[in-house]
DNA sequence: GGTGCGATGTGCAGTAACTGCAATTTCTCG
DNA sequence: CGAGAAATTGCAGTTACTGCACATCGCACC
């Protein structure tokens, strides 16, 4: 099935409309039966398009690493791994080269409706595989002498664990009710900064 | 509706069966149709006991940090802040005083069934948001003069974010298809011991 | 101007998880 | 035994989602 330019217009019709009536209505009161008879498709079109309700609400977007910021990641001198890391899911993508409005109002669903808001952290599994991959490679380049790879990949999953973590927080924010609109890593960041040093541990 | 002893024996019953068919047939196999002819219970009392099919075969368990662990997180000097954190996670019950043979056997299937891992992590949600508040709790109680309550409670909510992830890591393990039969907090603990000096930024 | 072919949309029948309600069976205890 | 509570059940309905066959649409090519 090549999809052609007239696919694309009515999962953007689809979208559209299942993103407004689930402002309106809330994510339960609104059902695929719903949103197919507001956006004039069939069910079975619906689905077509979407493998899920749910995914044609919060889109079909995967966040991605740049490439060239994952170079620079790699080549990097390796004195400060944590603030490359950090300025390198900076630069991710916000969703999607999509229509901004449609995004905006998405990201105030996503954070207002519990499960809107988990499936948007499902996604990060994918960049926290792709950072794990990329941190193990940096660190490998730089390890000491004696180290072992198991070691090594041990460590950079756990990594990106933390770092996914980091991503949760920025997205979730402090209040589980009201959060940023949109994620915002330049205060969790700062956040960070501040944390950190009150993690010092004294018999090291 | 005051339960009493039979109903936890049904309970037991369908659960039992639940984690016998899953482990025979995989979690897709496996109706809730299928469990309650195997336990000889109806469908709609099936769903009198578990609120979802997911529920019967993971259990209803929900991990919580120990009490007393917590007055003595709380009563801490405060110079190890992270290494109390570890301590008070580490004596997390494993997930209720059930048959120990019928957890081994649920770890079996939720560590090689991705959507029961995925359900378990997101049982961890309710652990760290009870961890977002000893720590805030804490770093109130250890606060330089100056600092902002807001802030103090987003590192504190942040630091939860980051143990949590720990937690995830000691659990999934480093490869996402063969991971270890048990969360291993030991090891785990140990990789970020060897992870954290890595991460010391110049610039401080 | 057809005509054919691939892209797109639809109808229908079915499965599986889950819910509400009302009825019925099964204890338990006086 | 009999009353009342606990536990189970049947049934009908809703919602998400799937497979399959069929219809339609649009566009290139003759």
């Amino acid at each position: 099935m090549e999809r052609g330019p007239r696919h694309a217009m009515t999962s953007r019709r689809i979208e559209t409309e299942a993103v407004r009536l689930v402002r309106e209505r809330g994510y339960d009161a609104v059902t695929v039966d719903l949103i197919c008879e507001a956006s004039g498709v069939s069910q079975r079109t619906f689905f077509n398009h979407f493998p899920t309700k749910l995914d044609a609400i919060v889109g079909t977007h995967r966040p991605r690493v740049d490439e060239g910021q994952v170079r620079r990641f790699l080549a990097s001198t390796g004195d400060d791994l944590l603030g490359d890391l950090l300025d390198l899911v900076a630069g991710m993508a916000p969703g999607g080269a999509d229509d901004p409005e449609l995004m905006a109002a998405r990201w105030a669903i996503i954070t207002t409706t519990p499960a809107l808001l988990q499936s948007e952290m499902e996604r990060l599994l994918s960049v926290q595989r792709e950072l794990a991959e990329v941190i193990e490679l940096r660190m490998t380049r730089h390890a000491a002498p004696g180290e072992s790879p198991d070691d090594i990949r041990a460590e950079a999953v756990l990594l990106a664990h933390l770092v996914a973590a980091f991503l949760r927080f920025s997205i979730e924010g402090v209040e589980p009710g009201g959060p940023p609109a949109r994620p915002d890593l330049e205060s969790s960041r700062r956040t960070l900064e501040q944390l950190l040093p009150k993690l010092a541990r004294p018999r090291d």
